[in-house]
DNA sequence: CGCTAAACGAGACGGTACGTCTGGTCTTTAA
DNA sequence: TTAAAGACCAGACGTACCGTCTCGTTTAGCG
């Protein structure tokens, strides 16, 4: 995380509200006015702190807009429904309705498309965003292997291998159609998508 | 398009060669600089151009990068491999190659980014962009359908709604896997997905 | 502009009216725009002229405006009103109503301060503005020794320093009284200062 | 002035060494590139100064060069040579001295053209330049009423219609002499304008 | 309880890019 | 050939944010 506990034990210590404020005024602000209008000022105004005091946390307008986003990913869980089908449907849900909300929208998308040029902030949303998303497809995965409905891992590489080729899938699919497409992931779309995902598994 | 043939008859006629210079100049930035750090000034120098001769053909950013990241796109091509799923593999790795440059993996994120918060910037890509890939998926369709390898569609709108689907999981995985897992799209990559994603149909 | 001139054998006969229109838009620019905010375009647009017709007449803003600012001293007239005293108000007066009109009030000014710095500029208005004006002071002092009311220039060198300076105390007095006091030279104010004049020349 | 004690007591303070910097530089662009070049960017580069700063003093251009401009008047002072005619000589050939400095003949005449269209303007240039100059009239005035030189005011009113004309025929002149007759106001010329104006005041 | 030191708000700072406007020039078609 | 139209290059305009830097002012923990 940003925050560091004091390493020496005088001074003032940092304010804890103002991290849940200004992450909350920059989900406001992406609602608004999008990532392009934000600035980073605008965010200071909107949660009662000064420039500065968003500068100490964060190193800039990618870093902050992450942390802002991440917290929308927090609350996504695996259901478990019983089956394997059900519960992909319903995380694809989940993650369709977190899409839908417009701090998400551009927010996500434009962080990973200053990704493509900056490791470091890659590796933050990796930490911070794509590996949450992804251990519930291993969960899922394991969940289904133990139910019989998925046969059981042959060995960890093609395991990984294969795990990793589902998360591109449903990630992708969702984002693809939700951004791109621009057509809700509603009940049916998700049934329909999960139904070719799983026979395209299972064979 | 943005270029609009004359419509009075007077006046010196824009020049064409400006058109391609600048389009050509925005690619080379965006690889050397990306997304964020582009700016319209550089583009009009790198491409010998006066800021107000791009202004007078694009009304900004976005749409210029909308066109210069299409023009990428002009190239894809659906082969003729014999089988479907040879021809998916194929078009999906002309994909992948696409997205492996530089200038369309920040370029195209990025604008899709801002598209969420634009109805006509999301306009301009899908009738840029998106519809001229779509099409690959629907002749591919048709052909797998006279070779017998699909069930030939049973109405016109669920085969709409499967062409999208295929759509969204296509483009999804191919651009998650390379912009937001980072990792390449290659060879061995492709084929695992198109068989799970010509199981997943078949069935 | 319908002016048609037969006998040319080639290419477009000339509008003889151009000029006259182009002057005319000039001044009434100055009166709402003033200097500053006058751009060659929008006088052209005025005239119904194109800017490639303007650039053709003159080399640039400042040499427009001399010409237009200078045919509002044409009517410029050295009055027989019987004394010398008289014929001086009576011309400052002239002189003074010129500087009242908003379209010579920014102009000359701007044009003077433009040629600080620009000979051929301050030749252009000495010849088109200055000169016309001096002649008046020269008639006057001719017809004053005739009278009698002034005696006689001894050498003609002493006389023509006498012209410079009586030309720039009056020209002086009214321009600074008008534009830099931004007080009108009324009647009063005229009478007073020929008084003064006249007083300090005849000892 | 433009600079105001910080009305609250938050926040960096302005730096006092930057008005100097900006007023010195434009000053010496004026020398260089006369007013009509002269540009806001380029006097912040050269006052090592952001063009933000600039404007965070000053609204434009007219009001930085009256300030600049003005401050050449402070040295103006009326000299005590014994009689009235000394004396008015010796500011006269001050007058003469300042206004021979390129720094102040464009930049004085431009801003009086702009003033005469925006009388906010007008007035900063009587606070800050003309009623400096006057103020040594009126001084004058009363040392020739205490020597006897000048018949004492009669009435307040007439008194003060009085210096304002021969404050606006002593400026005028010199100015006209200077910039549109483009001739230098050396000490000859001063010693027979001063015998006219001083003749004519005292009949 | 007073000292110390960091965090705080405010806002000025040097920069960079914006999108617009104007100055002059050049290139087209029409007359 | 000249006109009107308007595209062209060049560069200044005034604004908005950037990320940094002073300021004077809290506000904790330590002594």
């Amino acid at each position: 995380m940003h925050s560091r506990t004091p390493a020496g034990r005088t001074g003032r210590p940092r304010s804890a509200a103002a991290d849940a404020a200004i992450l909350a005024a920059t989900r406001q602000a992406l609602v608004e006015l999008g990532w392009s209008k934000l600035t980073l000022g605008d965010v200071a105004t909107r949660a009662g702190v000064a420039k500065t005091t968003l500068y100490r946390r964060w190193s800039g307008k990618n870093e902050l807009v992450v942390d802002a986003v991440a917290e929308l990913f927090d609350e996504l869980r695996l259901p478990d429904r019983g089956s394997l089908a059900a519960d992909i449907e319903g995380v694809v849900l989940q993650f369709a309705a977190i899409l839908a909300r417009p701090e998400a929208r551009s927010g996500l998308m434009a962080v990973v498309a200053e990704a493509t040029r900056d490791d470091a902030l890659r590796e933050r949303i990796r930490a911070s965003i794509v590996d949450r998303q992804k251990r519930l497809v291993l969960t899922g995965r394991t969940r289904a292997e133990a139910r019989g409905e998925l046969p059981p891992s042959k060995n960890p590489e093609e395991s990984s291998r294969t795990v990793d080729l589902i998360f591109d899938m449903v990630a992708g699919a969702v984002v693809h159609r939700t951004l791109v497409s621009a057509e809700p992931a509603d009940e049916e779309w998700v049934r329909s998508f999960t139904r070719v995902l799983l026979e395209g598994l299972r064979s």
